[in-house]
DNA sequence: TGATACACACTACCATGGTAGTGTGTCAAT
DNA sequence: ATTGACACACTACCATGGTAGTGTGTATCA
């Protein structure tokens, strides 16, 4: 039973604090729309107790364990668990039980291609398009980027690069397609959370932001789209160094 | 109160009969996974009663007419309505209401976006690499489809268009993909259903699957994905008209 | 007439009980 | 030692009760 595991890592006790870690804007008469309802907070915890191995691939669950460990009832986690089924980091096999899923190299490479296409298109859309305060706004981020493996901060580093991904989804009117793009995304987010510690990995990741960022600035569309697909294609040598090191996490 | 409508639709009475209609493999000893859960089910035939639009944009709904309705408790409902919002089909105002979304322009060219970026990537990684049993398939679909055509038969038209689009995933080894342009094409699903009786239009969808095919037979990559993207970018012409069209079912 | 307090009728939401289906271990028979 | 039957523990699944939150209509007061 690895709900002691569970429990130390942060997942019980839901409380119904604010939202994912969202800043608190300092003015009054906000549309107050804090009461969110609990269910899609239990599936922002179980999401990254997948994406970050707190629970491990084939890990079997039960809808009775999880709710008695968040303290709160199956329900709520019943729904957590279909719409993370529904993204394919979880398997459901009716009146049987559910499970963590194995990562599938299948799952990643496609992934991988999703993602591939669709940020391509953007940057190719956004090249020459880009606003002075975009522009302003990612420059901003690169250079936090920077100060995070300056110093070593690969959580950070993580969170911007996210951020940089987002902001550029954003920018180009397409919020829709950042959101497809972030669950194809968590196919790789548990392969990238073992490969961090890779000497000059950091290194390497920045200095490809700043090459499509400059493409993208310059408004070459073309080299930008080329740029990006180098980029994303970073991960695929990861998944084949950590195929062979943690067999047992991959599945069919 | 619609209730009455949509029963006649045939809303109600779901019954644990088969899946999709899939066929029957006269081969012993086979999975008999066939106690399919029915909260897919549900699922499926709300999905179908807002893409043919038997419930119509912005309409107001609630777990428990729905339930009764189709014949079913509230839980399995509403596992549904999230599902449905989770694919942007549904808005749920928290302990307010749930209410059918009306058509977003802004989701239908996001969504065109997004189909566009995958689908030419996908005939672009096709082409050239289809196998003889892919070429022989599509031949015989897109037969089937001059027959529709030729016999003005819309709703297997529809089908056969689906099937074709699809079928180029699956060659490409790409289901998730199909599915990611599945949920996306929702959006243009109740479009489409609307803008189907206009002359000449299911002809020139189907020169252009011909054409799109010629090419991927041909192996021209670049062909191919340029014909695509005129082929799907017909969708954007139809949802200008009905915009002026019906300005009611359109939102925000 | 206009604004305000309030009761009511809804909603989605969470909690919980009951059930059919499935795997597993135990024990008997071969 | 292998196989088979059977009881049991476990699962996801659906049904249903109770509750907090929200909009709306309706009296009451200025």
């Amino acid at each position: 039973m690895a709900s002691k595991l569970l429990m130390e890592k942060g997942l019980s006790d839901v409380g119904r604090g604010k939202g994912a870690g969202q800043r608190e804007p300092s003015r009054a008469l906000e549309p107050v729309n804090n009461r969110m309802p609990i269910s899609p907070q239990i599936y922002e915890r179980l999401r990254r107790a997948i994406t970050t191995l707190v629970m491990l691939p084939s890990e079997a669950l039960s809808e009775q364990d999880l709710a008695q460990q968040l303290g709160v009832s199956r329900t709520p986690v019943r729904e957590a668990l279909i719409r993370l089924a529904d993204e394919g980091l979880i398997d459901i096999l009716p009146q049987r039980g559910s499970f963590v899923a194995p990562i599938r190299l299948s799952d990643v490479e496609e992934a991988q291609f999703i993602r591939e296409a669709l940020e391509v298109s953007v940057v190719q859309r956004l090249a020459g398009h880009a606003s002075q305060a975009f522009i302003a706004s990612v420059r901003a981020n690169l250079e936090m980027q920077r100060k995070a493996v300056a110093e070593g901060d690969r959580e950070l580093f993580l969170e911007l690069d996210e951020a940089f991904h987002r902001r550029l989804c954003e920018e180009a009117g397409l919020p829709r397609s950042w959101r497809v793009i972030q669950v194809v995304k968590l196919q790789m987010d548990r392969v990238r959370y073992l490969s961090l510690p890779e000497p000059g990995h950091l290194e390497t990741l920045l200095a490809q932001h700043v090459e499509i960022f400059e493409a993208l600035e310059a408004g070459e569309a073309k080299q930008a789209g080329a740029r990006m697909t180098a980029h994303l294609r970073e991960v695929l040598r990861t998944v084949q160094r950590l195929n062979l090191a943690r067999p047992d996490f991959f599945g069919r």
